[in-house]
DNA sequence: TTGTACGCGTTATCAG
DNA sequence: CTGATAACGCGTACAA
């Protein structure tokens, strides 16, 4: 109010900072022209400029602290080199490897990853993009519940209209990692062999005698989930030498251990008991353990434990869990690759990422054998 | 190249997408000019356009699925209203709690948070603000290394200069969190009486008859576990009643179970062996009791374990984890909190936050006792 | 080799 | 109550 700046019409009540160097400022500075200025900082000043002009104009940018404005680059150049990674929840480091992942590649074709935990719950924040408002060029999201995804196509302004402030995902190229192939408007998918894994860990128990299986099946409506379910039931349904086994229980549950506890312990208090528990997530089989041990069961003497994700946690615990590796950094350098492949109008190849079955101690002989 | 569009200065190849419609669009569409537009979609309408045209705006705006240009809005408006958060690792669910705690605020305040893992080795990222490239108003710094603070800094253009792309933390309003209070530029900080929860944990440990102690301390140069260690000296220093408890050892360690395990295994095979281990971290100690228990030592009959953090890993283990909650959410709600008083103007009151001592199952009266 | 001019899409001012 | 108009900072075709 009392500033007697020439700017009548400040945009930002910048108060006591210094106003940042514009580009022209730099130009002035180093006795150029503008057009010098963004030419030497571009890197595309070669044959065009003289070393002398170049090397004047990078003194002055530096001794000014001179920094593009994002905003007006985007503007002029349409994109703004960035990707937009939403997944579930950042409880577990399994979407931290998968951010990693992508930020790997995508630092390495000069793009940025800005990552979108979606608030489930936490504060008011439906609208994914409410929070997240970078400028994006695409949209990776990973392991995401349908609900989730609606949300975040933009699912036709209803309601107030665009009051959020804009910058919904509408439009923009997405890619689907470990989700639905079918589903989506994804351009592109990347997908985990999430079927493979089930069966091995069917396979795993099968070997070991256990014949009463429990499934601790996630109560989330994500499409990596419900391929487990499936798999786990075509896979109980195949022969298996006479002996099949079979599948005494579901039991749905949150994605925690105090969730994974509470569900196990249901599972585990019924009869017939099963001997075996395949959960849908480590954090799920953590809880699972601590389960069967407040019960005075022993793992793996009494009961079998099995996770998915091979989290840091597997291997907190006391026995090791049992699991099946997801491919979560690779998943995200996939996704990435997709991404740009889209971005620049190439195919995307839609891959299926490979998982691996990791034995460790809290799977044994089923009781009795 | 081939396209025949009238914009021979295509910005982006935008291939078969269609054209994102512009505010000028939505006007001619419904009839108005841009101004109004500007006036409907922005709320501030009210008594200004006649409520028919305001519709009229709205469901031109609508079918067309026009969403503003983010970057133009900056532009115009020269603040994003975005923040960055800067953490340095995704591990485990300390920082996304912080997060949610920050993005909860900031929602409330119509801003958002773009959360940046400092990438620790993982791909070609060595400038935290080459990947998190959104346009920033401000940023915090939660638990950050002074190295990884100065780069954040941009600490001088050195080498090369501005190749980067420009976008550092240079001169932006920064909040700390759990960092030295005197080191930085900040212009506010958050704090934890981390201090208050080292003195808790030897009076705890005291209380039950602990006599020789070692320090399983975090090999990483923040602040945060600087403080731990003056703290448990300080705390070991004080008179308890004439039997004072000793410091018999201190090893550095990594922030993983698997750095723990290596350096309880170390600090349980020396003599005189502890009776107790404090860990400045809850993944360390959980690495740590599976150390114990390798060992051939029972938590917590022949060694007690504490921990930091208060993770969901400390319930997941068995025994569960003697810890201290660091309050993470409040934290980066707090974070947030001064920034956006920092971004007013205001005064930010530089907050120190209580922690709690958790007793829990892995600490337990001293051997012969 | 360097400078001039224009437009990206938005918001705010001011005159109708 | 509405419509021109200017400006935000940058990148580039074109003229000098």
């Amino acid at each position: 109010m009392t500033s007697t700046r020439r700017d009548e019409d400040a945009a930002q009540p910048r108060d006591g900072r210094p106003p940042r160097p514009t580009s022209r400022d730099v130009a002035r500075s180093a006795g150029v022209s503008q057009a010098t200025v963004s030419l030497v900082l571009g890197d595309k000043w070669e044959g065009r400029v003289s070393p002398r002009t170049a090397e004047a104009v990078r003194a002055a940018a530096r001794t000014l602290g001179y920094r593009p404005n994002l905003a007006a680059r985007s503007l002029r150049l349409g994109g703004t080199r960035t990707a937009l990674l939403v997944v579930p929840a950042l409880t577990s480091d399994f979407f931290a490897r998968v951010h990693a992942g992508a930020a790997a590649v995508a630092a390495e074709h000069d793009f940025g990853v800005v990552l979108y935990p979606s608030p489930e719950g936490i504060g008011p924040a439906p609208d994914p993009f409410g929070s997240a408002r970078a400028a994006l060029d695409g949209v990776i999201a990973s392991s995401m519940a349908p609900e989730a995804l609606a949300a975040l196509r933009g699912g036709g302004p209803r309601g107030e209209g665009l009051r959020d402030g804009g910058l919904r995902g509408d439009g923009l190229p997405l890619v689907m990692l470990d989700s639905d192939p079918e589903g989506g408007r994804a351009a592109a998918t990347v997908n985990l062999a999430i079927a493979d894994g089930m069966r091995a860990t069917v396979a795993h128990l099968t070997a070991l005698g256990h014949r009463r299986i429990a499934h601790l099946a996630a109560a989330v409506g994500s499409w990596t989930f419900g391929v487990r379910a499936r798999a786990l039931a075509e896979a109980l349904g195949e022969g298996h030498g006479g002996e099949a086994p079979v599948l005494v229980r579901t039991r749905p549950t949150g994605l925690s251990v105090t969730d994974g506890l509470a569900a196990a312990t249901e599972a585990l208090t019924r009869e017939p008991r099963p001997t075996a528990l395949i959960c849908d997530d480590d954090l799920v089989a953590a809880g699972a353990c601590k389960a069967a041990r407040r019960l005075g069961l022993r793992v793996p003497e009494d009961v079998s434990v099995t996770g998915f994700d091979d989290l840091a946690l597997a291997t907190a615990v006391e026995p090791e869990l049992t699991t099946v590796r997801l491919p979560a950094q690779e998943m995200g350098a996939a996704g990435m690759r997709a991404l740009l492949a889209v971005l620049e109008g190439r195919p995307a190849d839609t891959a299926v990422l490979p998982v691996a079955l990791i034995p460790r101690g809290s799977t044994g002989p089923a009781p009795g054998r």
